[in-house]
DNA sequence: TGTAAATTGGGGTAATCACCTGATTCCGTT
DNA sequence: AACGGAATCAGGTGATTACCCCAATTTACA
C-alpha cells in the first residue's frame, strides 16, 4: 500500500514496483487518515508512507496503523532529511526509511528486503544519524549566542550583552559552526532554522 | 524536459506525459546545474522544473536557462505553496506554476496549454497573488544573490558563479539589506526566510 | 523619446568574521 | 583524586563584509 499526498509520487512508485518488481499495489491513499483506514481494511504486507501528509503524518499513521495491522511492515518515505526525525522513526521501530531523492531501483530493492523481514536504512541516513549522535547537543551558552546572531548582533554586541569577552563569543561561534558542519554565518542560520534551534518569531 | 531531484517524480511525470498525452520527453535532470546544461543543449519546447533542487533551484535554473534557450517555455513545480515565491516566479516571467499535490491530469492539461503558448496559473495561486503584491520588490538578480548567500557562498564565489565582478555582487548584497532594512548577513537571512523569499529545502 | 529602474563595475575604509593554537577555571562523573 | 566537558579568555592572520562615494550600460515603460 502506498500513501502520499502528491499523486505523482504515488503513481511513480506504483508503476516502478508493479512493472519492474512484480509487486501488487493493494491500495493508495492521499493522506494519513485514509491510509490508516485502508491499512486496517486491507492488512497489506507492506505500507509505504510519506512522512509529510495532511491529516496524519507518516509517523502518526504508522503508530496508529500498526495497532490494527500488526503483520504489516512499514516504511517511511521522506524528501527532507532531518536527523531528529530519523532518530524518532528508528526509535518508534519502522522497518525502513527511504529518501525521495534515492535511486528508484534502490528503493524497490529496499521494499523487497523489507518484505523479506529485514530492516532497511540507506547508508546516507545512518551516516546522518551518526553525525547526530556525535556532536549534536548545543550548550546553553551556545544557544544564547546563536539567538543573538540571528538577531543581528555582532560579536562585540553579544559580548557586551552577555558580559563576556568578544573572544569568548568568537569561540562559541566557531564551535557552533563546527558542530553544525558549516563555514559561514549564512549557512549557520539556515541550518539552525531548519533544525529548529532558533525561533524566527522573536526576531523582529 | 523534466528536472527534479526526486527520481520518482521525474518518472511519474514522464510516464504521465508520454503515455496519456503524447508528449516526448527530451531529457531528464536531477538538479539545477544539470538542467541548465541540458536545456542549453536540447532547446526543448517546454521545461518542467522543480522549485527545490540541489545546486540551483527552479527559479535560478529558469533565470539562467532562458538566456540560452529563449524559445523554451518554463513551468515550475513546487510542493510547498508560498505566496512570496509565487510572486517571484510570476514576476520573473515563468509560463506556469503547478503544485505537486494537484491532480496529475490537470497538470498534463496545463503543460499542453503552456506548449500552446498560454500561461497557466492555478486559481488558488492567482487569488493569493492579488493580496500579496505588497512587499516583494526584489529584482531577479537580487534574488539569485540572496539564494547563493543562503547556500554559504562568498561574494567572490557568487561573482564567479554569475559571471560578474565581486563588486557587483557586493552592490546587490548592499541593496538587499537596504530593501529589507537589515544590517547583517544573519538578519538578512532570517528576514528572507520569514518572508519566504528563499527556499530552505534546497540548501543541504 | 525621455525617465526610471536594473545591472554592471570601480575605489576606498573600517569593521567584522573565520579559524588556528593554547590556557585557565569550574563542575560533575567515575 | 583523576578525568572530561563546558565556559572563559588571549594573540594572531587573512579573508570577508558593510557601506560610503561614484558612473556606465542596458532595459522597461509611459
Amino acid at each position: 500500500m502506498i500513501a502520499d499526498d502528491h499523486a505523482f509520487i504515488v503513481e511513480g512508485m506504483a508503476a516502478m514496483l508493479e512493472n519492474t518488481h512484480g509487486f501488487e499495489i493493494a491500495g493508495r491513499a492521499a493522506n494519513g487518515i485514509e491510509a490508516i483506514a485502508l491499512i486496517k481494511r486491507l492488512q497489506p504486507d507492506c505500507a509505504l508512507l510519506d512522512l509529510s501528509m495532511p491529516g496524519a503524518n507518516g509517523l502518526e499513521t504508522f503508530l496508529e496503523a500498526r495497532r490494527w495491522s500488526p503483520d504489516t511492515r512499514f516504511a517511511i518515505v521522506t524528501g527532507n532529511p532531518s536527523p531528529a526525525i530519523f532518530a524518532q522513526l528508528v526509535d518508534a521501530g519502522v522497518s525502513g526509511i527511504f529518501l525521495k531523492s534515492a535511486d528508484p531501483g534502490d528503493i524497490c530493492e529496499g521494499v523487497a528486503e523489507i518484505c523479506r523481514g529485514r530492516k532497511v536504512l540507506p547508508p546516507e541516513i545512518s551516516r546522518i544519524l551518526q553525525a547526530e549522535m556525535a556532536g549534536s547537543e548545543m550548550t546553553a551558552r551556545e544557544i544564547e549566542v546563536l539567538q543573538a546572531i540571528a538577531r543581528g548582533k555582532s560579536n562585540n554586541q553579544i559580548a557586551e550583552h552577555l558580559g563576556v569577552s568578544p573572544k569568548t563569543v568568537d569561540t562559541h561561534r566557531t564551535n557552533l559552526m563546527k558542530k553544525l558542519g558549516v563555514h559561514s554565518t549564512a549557512t549557520l542560520l539556515v541550518k539552525a532554522m531548519k533544525d529548529g534551534l532558533i525561533d524566527i518569531t522573536g526576531t523582529e
